[in-house]
RNA sequence: GGGCGGUUAGCUCAGAUGGUAGAGCAUCUCGUUUACACCGAGAAUGUCGGCGGUUCGAUCCCGUCACCGCCCA
């Protein structure tokens, strides 16, 4: 016998490491099934479950585990992300508190203390994975600083270096002065910032008391000015094009510009240029040859480019001292406030210097057009769909991506210098020195590259590198590409965008052909979760207190389309409520013998609650499989949560009591084949979402051949039944239109009181009868006479009766003295002032000659045969009023 | 400034080639009839953000405005 709840704490590990144990989750690559595949995003190897890890684990492990059981080789894959930057902070943030930086120890103890962290925390978030249910194919998991990983990146590397795609530049980069890196664009957080706008007066060499005056919001970068430059068009600065000016502090001469970056209606229309710390100035500088003037160092602190007393200073030192010293001069015009938008690092949150540095670039432009292309074509399809805009967008706008990185831990750049600065782009050291020597004409001396790459480099190789590429390996040539990614909207850019270029490139096919991108999961109140608003939930927590199954449905039901997931704890609640009704459904059946029959033959059963619960079951079954395939997560645990509690456990149980406790022997032994197969296939319909307490039920309920999860999906055709539908349809509602009038009359619920049916169409005699033990039983009957004789409907109103009208039926139930006739006739008067208010609506529908002539003839015979039934009903309803005054 | 999404019951959300607006939670009333009080029965609740337009008919389509959220400048 079941215990009176459900305990997910004891259930969940068991069959996590059951499943785990038999090779449950492998994908078979000797399969002659039809593989089905998802890349699992890496998770950061340094981090922990967060709730956005739970819902996208979900989300694909219910995709996952309904592929298995719809009979495909499954494969998700699983593995870890090294997080170069946030990995190296972390060991760094350790070695700090023992006063040592990493340059202290050395390259190579440093790469030793952090494989060492690696091994130490790096299945943390692995082990939390299981927690959730999730059933990739643990035996293939893989990490991004793996051999094989690390072959793919510096295989991809040499070919796209050969071929043009990687190149090594000097350029202005995103630098952290903090980390010491460049970073990427992307790794770049604009804020908006209260600042100011100075106003400095430069004076015009060779004109007395001329000056040109600019704005800028970065008076220190002013040491490294190397122009300044006005609109061509602008006629107030016409005549000093050509002319120079003086700078002041530096005493350096630079020229007036015309440029049409200057625009005349922002400050002063002339705007300062420093080409080597501002990416816009880069670009006037380009076009001017004008020099590029490096003031600052690594740390952002000014060099010796600058005159002697500025030399040291950290840039915002420097910028006081600046200002003060044109204040001094006359030179400081005015000072505004201003806001405007700052650049951080997103890792270090400083604000990113753009500094000029030797970098290694990959020519994202080339690379993005096919990938764009694939989307337009529809090989590879968002969902939803209007994620393909943000995607284009940024694509078709791709800048060059910076992929080298001034830190340690990650793939060392695969080039070797030799003594004159030429450089060797090769896959190993010998291969380098082989190519050097080829060079040189002798064996020199080679220095390998410091620098490592991003980490978004490698992992934008994930749906192959995994697979065993540059291997062609049976898996590679069987699960690529994989069916879908499943992601949020954030990191379309920074892994999607990539993957889809790289996977083009080097595989000659999209990486996935659906991208489902779902939202963030916000709290209650729809505000991001964060640490320092402090409405985290944890959903380990979640876990412990409710269990996995609820806290994966409740992320499935949340999980609408274009929407954001707002979870609050209730609805949590609410689910594991619902995994309580399974079970005590479940344990009513046991209580009542409802072994699963082998050979059960749904299409077989002949009783009609049977034949109904048959077909819903098919319904459902079909309804949650396609709302699963569309990625209709709330469909799906919508549609099964409705049919398990409000069919099944609402009316077919309640159906079978009188059943159970009747004498039909047959009819006993039907329906207990039939509930103990109705309550299987919920088992196997809710497995996906809710995968241990069905796991669990399914080894409680019978002796099982093996587990659920690797059990087939229902795929039940020929079920459906019109006719039955109907009839059931009738039954509820002749109970529910009881249940209501009794509690609208205060009919104590204990009390027992006859019901008499005038005017059941005949064709309805039968389902009366069949049903009568059940309406009887369920409206909590004492007699239910469908041919009461006149004299006894006459006497029942007169002794006062309520009365209530089901289809062309009209149901009295006589209440002898209990019953308060006024309020009987309130109540009848305001159905039927109902029932005009309805009339008068599609009377006036019907009455419009427009309406009548331009709408869909079925729309029309519509709203006639809505008019019909109501008038029927109002009649009636005005019969039982009459009844009533005669009482 | 450009783009995307949202605005439906007190809350969280569904919804239909446009044709009687739904669910869960919360609320209220009643209830221990041998699965379940993490339960059962019943009830109440909406100018479907505003304004225009198209249409016989708009919560749904179009335009516009407002507000909220996000992305990019």
């Amino acid at each position: 016998m079941l215990d009176k709840t459900y305990r997910p704490a004891e259930v969940e590990p068991k069959h996590y490491e059951q499943w785990e144990n038999s090779g449950a989750f492998a994908a078979h690559t000797g399969s002659n099934k039809q593989p089905y595949t998802i890349m699992m995003p890496p998770p950061n190897v340094t981090g922990s479950l967060h709730m956005g890890h739970a819902l996208t684990f979900t989300l694909q492990d219910v995709l996952i585990r309904y592929r298995r059981m719809s009979g495909h080789d499954a494969l998700w894959q699983p593995g870890t992300d090294h997080a170069g930057i946030a990995t190296q902070m972390v060991v760094e943030r350790q070695l700090e508190a023992q006063k040592v930086t990493r340059h202290d120890l050395g390259r190579d103890k440093f790469m030793e203390r952090v494989w060492e962290w690696k091994a130490e925390s790096g299945g943390t978030i692995t082990r939390q994975l299981r927690r959730l249910g999730a059933s990739p194919d643990w035996a293939k998991e893989r990490f991004t600083m793996d051999e094989g990983l690390s072959a793919a990146v510096r295989k991809v590397f040499v070919t796209l270096n050969r071929q043009g795609l990687i190149y090594r530049a000097k350029r202005l980069v995103n630098w952290d002065p903090k980390l010491h890196t460049a970073i990427s664009d992307l790794e770049v957080e604009q804020r908006e910032v209260k600042g100011h706008m100075w106003h400095f007066k430069y004076p015009v060499e060779g004109l007395e008391n001329t000056y040109i005056t600019v704005a800028t919001t970065r008076p220190e970068t002013m040491l490294g000015d190397s122009a300044v430059a006005v609109h061509p068009e602008d006629e107030r600065f016409t005549a000093l094009v050509g002319r120079q000016v003086r700078l002041p502090i530096c005493d350096r001469l630079i020229p007036i510009v015309a440029d049409e970056y200057s625009d005349p209606t922002k400050g002063t229309g002339a705007v300062k240029i420093t080409p080597a710390h501002d990416f816009n100035d880069f670009q006037v500088g380009t076009r001017h040859d004008l020099p590029l003037l490096n003031i600052f160092d690594r740390d952002a602190r000014t060099n010796e480019a600058v005159p002697q007393d500025y030399r040291g200073l950290d840039r915002y030192d420097a910028r006081k001292k600046v200002v003060a010293a044109f204040e001094e001069l006359g030179l400081l015009d005015k000072i505004e406030p201003h806001t405007h938008m700052v650049p951080y690092g997103d890792r270090s949150g400083v604000v990113i210097e753009p500094w000029l540095t030797d970098q290694w670039f990959v020519d994202a432009a080339t690379l993005a057009k096919p990938a764009i292309e694939a989307v337009e074509s529809g090989k590879t399809r968002f969902v939803p769909k209007h994620w393909e805009n943000t995607y284009f967008e940024w694509m078709r706008n791709i800048q060059p991506w910076c992929i080298s990185r001034q830190i340690w831990w990650g793939h060392q750049v695969p080039a070797w210098y030799g003594p004159d600065g030429a450089f060797f782009v090769e896959e190993t050291e010998d291969e380098a020195w082989v190519a050097a020597k080829a060079h040189y004409g002798k064996d020199v001396d080679l220095v390998r590259d410091a620098d490592v790459l991003d980490t978004w480099f490698s992992s934008a190789l994930w749906p192959f590198s995994t697979l065993g590429w540059p291997e062609q390996t049976p898996e590679l040539a069987r699960y690529y590409p994989g069916d879908v990614l499943v992601t949020g909207f954030d990191i379309i850019f920074f892994w999607v965008a990539r993957m889809m270029m790289m996977g083009i490139h080097f595989m000659g096919d999209v990486p996935f052909k659906d991208i489902y991108i779902h939202a963030l999961v916000r709290d209650e109140k729809g505000q991001k979760m964060s640490k320092s608003k402090g409405n985290i939930i944890d959903p380990l927590d979640l876990i412990d207190k409710y269990g996995c199954d609820a806290l994966r449905f409740t992320l499935s039901a949340l999980a609408a389309q274009g929407r954001d997931v707002k979870l609050a704890e209730g609805r949590v609640e609410g689910y594991r409520n619902f995994a309580t009704k399974l079970w005590n459904a479940a344990r009513f059946c046991q209580m009542n013998e409802c072994h699963p029959v082998v050979g059960f033959d749904p299409k077989s059963v002949k009783e009609t609650v049977n034949r109904w619960i048959v077909a819903k079951t098919a319904e459902t079954a079909d309804k949650v499989g396609s709302a699963i395939e569309n990625y209709r997560y709330d469909a799906a645990a919508g549609g099964a949560y409705q049919f398990v509690w409000g069919a099944f456990c609402d009316w077919y149980l309640e159906f079978a009591k009188p059943i159970f406790n009747g004498a039909d022997e047959a009819a006993k032994a039907e329906t207990r084949a039939t509930a103990a197969w109705v309550l299987d296939q919920i088992l196997h319909i809710l497995h996906p979402l809710m995968p241990f307490i069905t796991e669990e039920l399914w080894s409680q309920t019978a002796t099982r051949d093996g587990s659920l999860m690797l059990r087939p999906w229902p795929v039940l055709t020929g079920l459906q039944d019109a006719a039955t539908e109907a009839e059931m349809d009738w039954v509820v509602r002749m109970i529910s239109t009881v249940r209501a009038v009794r509690s609208e009359m205060n009919v104590p619920p204990g009390a027992q009181v006859d019901l008499l049916v005038s005017g059941l169409a005949t064709e309805k005699n039968g389902w009366a009868s069949t049903h009568a033990d059940l309406i009887t039983r369920l409206a909590r009957l004492s007699a239910f006479d469908v041919k009461p004789a006149a004299e006894r409907i006459a006497q029942a109103s007169s002794h006062g009766a309520a009365q209530m009208v089901v289809d062309e039926a009209t149901l009295i139930m006589p209440l002898g003295g209990v019953i308060d006739v006024d309020k009987e006739r309130a109540r009848l008067t305001k159905e039927v002032d109902r029932l005009d208010g309805e009339i008068a609506k599609v009377d006036k529908k019907l009455s419009n000659a427009d309406f009548v002539a331009k709408a869909r003839p079925e729309v029309v015979a519509e709203q006639h045969e809505r008019r019909l039934e109501w008038a029927a009903a109002k009649d009636k309803l005005k019969e039982a009023l009459e009844r009533l005054s005669g009482a």
